[in-house]
DNA sequence: AGCACGCCGACT
DNA sequence: GTCGGCGTGCTC
C-alpha cells in the first residue's frame, strides 16, 4: 500500500448484507475496537440476526439508519482487516441488482464455503527446507553416526529448491532430525503459501511449444491481440475441430506474459481431465481448476490464491465466474451456448453474461467461443457489439460431416433404430471402426403401457410419465426422484400385459448387444457412470480405438474427443422439434450438431445418421442441407417476428405451492398490481398470465407464472424490481414461494 | 430462509 | 395432561 486512505471518522452505522433472501441492508453499531485499517465496505463480519448469528459483509459505512438508532444491535465482531476485493463486490451488487436477488444471499453464494462460516480468509502456510551455504559444502562423512541426518541432507541435495516439510515427513524422517540440521546451520527454512506457484524456471511460460495456427486461427488471435488492454468482446464461431481451444491457449499466453491473469469458464461436462490436462500440460505456470472434487479447504486456497495474484491461470465451471482476481487479463467462455452457464435455482444468473459485464468492468478482453452459438451472441456480433471471428477450417481438411435424415415412418424398429440404419451400423463395425449412438433419454424405456386398457405408468406426485429401468428393474420419475417396483399386473385393469413403451439408452444397449455380439456396447449415461471414475475408465477404453458400439446421452456428445467413431446414429431428432419451449429448436440443434462433431474426428470422413418421423421439417432440413448458422439465421428472423428473446428481453415470475389456488391467488394479484402500476407510468412491459407452468405438478406442487417482457431492459428492470418488493411486502406472499427468473432460459 | 410463538388434535 | 402439526410474524 503505497497511500493510507484518507482518514475518515468512524461511522456510526454499518450497513450489512446479511445472508437472507430479505432484499435490504440490515443496520448494525461498529463493535470495539475498530478493524486496524478502520471499517470499509467489503469487511465480513459476524452479528446478531433474529436468535442466530451469522456471517454478513460490510457495505456501507453511514451515519445515519432508516432504523431506530438506539434499538441497532452492535457487530459482534470483525473477520477481516482488510475487504474482500472491491472488483469482486462489484459484481456481486450488480448481480444482485440484476437478477433482483438479495445482495446478503447473493454474496454468501459468491463465496466459498469456509469463508461464510467466519474462516479468516489468508493463505495456509507450509514450511520449505533447503540446504545453507555451509550445507552445499559440507563432507558427509563429518555427520559421523547421524544416518538419518546424513540420508536427509543428500535428500535435500537433490533438490536445489527446497523440499517441503509434508514431503520429508513422508519420506520417514523426524522433526528432530531436521532441528538437529538446522542447529548445525546446514540447512534453513521459509515459509510459502500452499498454493504458491512454482518457482519460476529455466525456458520461460510453456513447457509445450504452441501448435502452429491457419490463416484464420492467425487472424483471430491477432484480433484478440489488439485489444489486449481493453473491454473487447469476441464471438470465436468456430466449426467443431476448427482448433478454437489452440486459440484460447495463445491468447492466455499473452496474457500471462503480460503478468496478467485469465479466467476460463467450461460447461459442467466440460471440466474433463483432458481438458485440463491439456492446459496443464502446455503451461509451466499452475492451472488451478475448481471442480466438484475440490473440498472445501481446497476451494479456499484456490480463491485465496487467485485474489493474491498468485494463480495466472484460473479454470472453472459457473460459479467460477466469482472467483476474485489481482490482475485480470481476460476472460474465456468455452462453449457459450451452453445451458448450464445459467443457474436454475434461487439465484438465477447466467455466468456468460455476468463474465460479458465482468470484463466490461475490469476493461479486459472476452472470448465467447462455439461451433453453435447462442442466437443472443449471433445477434449482438451482427448488431457489432461483439467482433465476430470465424474459424471455418479442419486441420484434417474434410468437410465436418453431414447429417442425414432418415425417415422412421412406417418402419420396423429394433432398440428405436430401423433396418437401414442397424445394416449402416454393421458394415462400419466390419470396416473396424466405432459407432456412437445417441438417444437422449436414460433408462430402458419413456415409460410402461399396458397393452389391454392403455394405461401408462405416472408419477404421484408429477404430471409426468415413469421411467422403466432395468439396472435396477424400477419406475423412476426424472422430475423428483421417486422409485417405484415394477407392477406384476396393470393397477387399472388387472391384465399382466405390460409393454415399455419408446426407447432409452438401456434398451439400446440391450438390442445392439444382442445384434453384434462381437464388439463390446458401452453404456455412457448418468446411470452408468455414477460411480466415480467410470466415466474415465469407458472413455479410456474407448480411445484404445477397438471397434465398439457407444450408447449414451448428451453426456457422450459435449467435451469428448472420439477420434475412432466413423457412424453417428441419433435415434430420435424430433424431441426439440415441436416442444412448446421456444428455445427448443435452437437447442436441439445445437446438440444435433454437437453430437454429429463427433462423427469423423481423425482421418476419415464420418456419417451422421438421423432418424426423424419428420424428415420434410422444414428446420431440420435446412440444418442437415446447410447448416447451423442457416438455421441459426432462420430462428433468428422468426424470433424477431415473434417478438421472443433475443429481440426483446423477458423475466418470469415463478410461483409453487402444494395448493394450485394459493399459487394462482398470489399469481392473480401480482398481476393485477403490476399491471396497474404500469399503467399509471405507461411503462412499456407487458405482463402475460397467472398461466400455469409448463408441468404444471411436480413434487406435489402447484406450479403457475407470469411473464413479463419488454423490448428495453430499463424498463423491464424497473418493473421486475417493483414486483419484488411488492411480492416481499405483500401479506399473503407466504401462502406460495416465488422466484424471479431474469432473462430464463427455459420456459419449464 | 431460519426460528420463534401460538393454537388445536391424538397419544405415552 | 404434553408432543407436534403448520399458520403467522420478525429479523437491524
Amino acid at each position: 500500500m503505497s497511500t493510507t486512505p484518507p482518514e475518515s471518522p468512524a461511522p456510526g452505522v454499518l450497513g450489512v448484507a446479511v445472508p437472507t433472501p430479505l432484499r435490504r441492508l440490515f443496520d448494525y453499531r461498529p463493535c470495539q475496537p475498530a478493524p486496524s485499517r478502520g471499517w470499509q465496505p467489503g469487511l465480513r463480519v459476524r452479528v446478531p440476526l433474529g436468535k442466530r448469528e451469522v456471517v454478513g459483509v460490510v457495505v456501507e459505512c453511514r451515519d445515519t439508519s432508516d432504523f431506530p438508532l438506539d434499538q441497532l444491535k452492535p457487530v459482534v465482531a470483525w473477520l477481516d482487516s482488510e475487504p474482500l476485493p472491491e472488483d469482486w463486490l462489484w459484481l456481486c451488487r450488480f448481480t444482485a441488482r440484476y437478477y433482483q436477488h438479495s445482495l446478503g444471499d447473493t454474496l454468501h453464494q459468491a463465496m466459498p464455503v469456509l469463508l461464510r462460516q467466519g474462516r479468516p480468509l489468508e493463505a495456509r502456510i507450509r514450511e520449505r527446507w533447503q540446504l545453507t551455504a555451509s550445507g552445499r559444502d559440507i563432507d558427509l562423512a563429518r555427520l559421523g553416526r547421524a544416518r538419518r541426518q546424513v540420508e536427509l541432507l543428500e535428500l535435500l541435495r537433490q533438490h536445489p529448491r527446497g523440499v517441503v516439510s509434508s514431503v520429508i515427513g513422508a519420506q520417514g524422517f523426524t522433526r528432530a532430525q531436521l532441528r538437529a540440521l538446522a542447529d548445525k546451520g546446514l540447512i534453513d527454512c521459509h515459509e510459502e503459501p500452499l498454493t504458491a506457484a512454482p518457482a519460476p524456471s529455466h525456458g520461460g511460460l510453456l513447457a509445450e511449444p504452441s501448435l502452429s495456427l491457419n490463416r484464420e486461427q492467425a487472424t483471430a488471435l491477432a484480433e484478440m491481440h489488439e485489444g489486449l488492454d481493453r473491454y473487447h468482446p469476441c464471438l470465436l464461431h468456430g466449426v467443431t475441430g476448427s482448433g478454437k481451444t489452440e486459440v484460447y491457449l495463445q491468447l492466455i499466453e499473452a496474457v500471462v506474459a503480460r503478468n496478467r491473469q485469465a479466467l476460463v469458464l467450461v460447461p459442467e461436462i466440460g471440466l474433463t481431465p483432458q481438458t485440463l490436462a491439456r492446459f496443464r500440460r502446455r503451461f509451466r505456470v499452475s492451472v488451478v481448476a475448481l471442480h466438484s472434487g475440490l473440498s472445501d479447504a481446497e476451494r479456499l486456497d484456490a480463491w485465496e490464491a487467485a485474489r493474491a495474484g498468485r494463480a495466472p491461470i484460473v479454470i472453472g465451471t459457473r460459479s467460477a465466474l466469482f472467483t476474485p482476481l489481482a490482475r485480470p487479463g481476460a476472460i474465456i467462455v468455452d462453449e457459450e451456448h451452453d445451458g448450464s452457464f445459467k443457474q436454475q435455482d434461487s439465484l438465477r444468473y447466467h455466468a456468460r453474461d455476468l463474465a460479458i459485464a465482468r470484463a466490461h468492468r475490469h476493461g479486459i478482453p472476452i472470448v465467447l467461443g462455439s461451433a453453435t452459438p447462442s442466437l443472443e451472441s449471433l445477434l449482438q456480433a451482427r448488431a457489432g457489439n461483439y467482433r465476430h471471428l470465424r474459424l471455418t477450417r479442419r486441420p484434417s481438411h474434410h468437410a465436418p460431416a453431414r447429417l442425414e435424415l432418415t425417415d422412421l415412418r412406417g418402419r420396423p424398429r429394433q432398440g428405436g433404430m430401423i433396418p437401414p440404419t442397424i445394416d449402416a451400423i454393421r458394415q462400419a463395425l466390419a470396416a473396424g471402426n466405432q459407432v456412437l449412438v445417441f438417444i437422449n433419454r436414460r433408462g430402458f424405456a419413456p415409460t410402461l403401457a399396458c397393452h389391454a386398457c392403455g394405461w401408462l405408468a405416472e408419477c404421484d406426485h408429477c404430471d409426468a410419465r415413469l421411467t422403466l429401468h432395468r439396472q435396477p428393474p424400477q419406475l423412476t420419475c426424472h422430475h423428483c426422484e421417486r422409485q417405484r417396483g415394477l407392477p406384476d399386473a396393470c393397477p387399472e385393469c388387472g391384465s399382466a400385459d405390460l409393454r415399455p413403451l419408446g426407447t432409452g439408452t438401456e434398451r439400446s444397449e440391450e438390442t445392439l448387444a444382442a445384434l453384434f455380439p462381437e464388439v463390446p456396447v458401452h453404456r455412457i449415461d448418468r446411470d452408468s457412470t455414477r460411480r466415480k471414475d467410470a466415466l474415465e475408465n469407458t472413455l479410456a477404453e474407448i480411445r484404445r480405438g477397438e471397434p465398439c458400439l457407444l450408447v449414451g446421452t448428451q453426456m457422450i456428445a459435449k467435451g469428448h474427443h472420439l477420434p475412432h467413431v466413423a457412424l453417428v446414429v441419433v435415434v430420435n431428432a424430433d424431441a426439440g422439434l415441436y416442444a412448446s419451449d421456444f428455445r427448443a429448436l435452437e437447442h436441439s440443434a445445437q446438440l444435433l450438431v454437437q453430437v454429429a462433431g463427433r462423427a469423423g474426428r481423425a482421418e476419415r470422413p464420418g456419417r451422421v445418421l438421423v432418424q426423424t418421423l419428420h424428415p420434410d421439417d422444414p428446420h431440420l432440413r435446412l440444418l442437415a442441407e446447410s447448416g447451423y448458422d442457416a438455421l441459426a439465421e432462420t430462428l433468428l428472423e422468426e424470433r424477431r417476428l415473434a417478438a421472443l428473446p433475443p429481440y426483446r428481453f423477458m423475466a418470469l415470475l415463478r410461483l409453487e405451492s402444494p395448493r394450485e389456488a394459493d399459487a394462482t391467488a398470489l399469481a392473480g394479484e401480482a398481476a393485477g398490481q403490476l399491471r396497474q402500476w404500469l399503467g399509471e407510468r405507461a411503462l412499456a412491459v407487458d405482463c402475460l398470465g397467472p398461466v400455469p407452468a409448463p408441468m404444471e405438478r411436480r413434487q406435489n406442487r402447484y406450479h403457475v407464472q407470469l411473464m413479463l417482457s419488454a423490448a428495453k431492459r430499463g424498463p423491464l428492470h424497473e418493473a421486475c424490481a417493483w414486483l419484488t418488493a411488492w411480492l416481499e411486502r405483500a401479506p399473503g406472499a407466504r401462502r406460495a414461494r416465488w422466484a424471479l427468473d431474469v432473462d430464463p432460459q427455459t420456459l419449464s
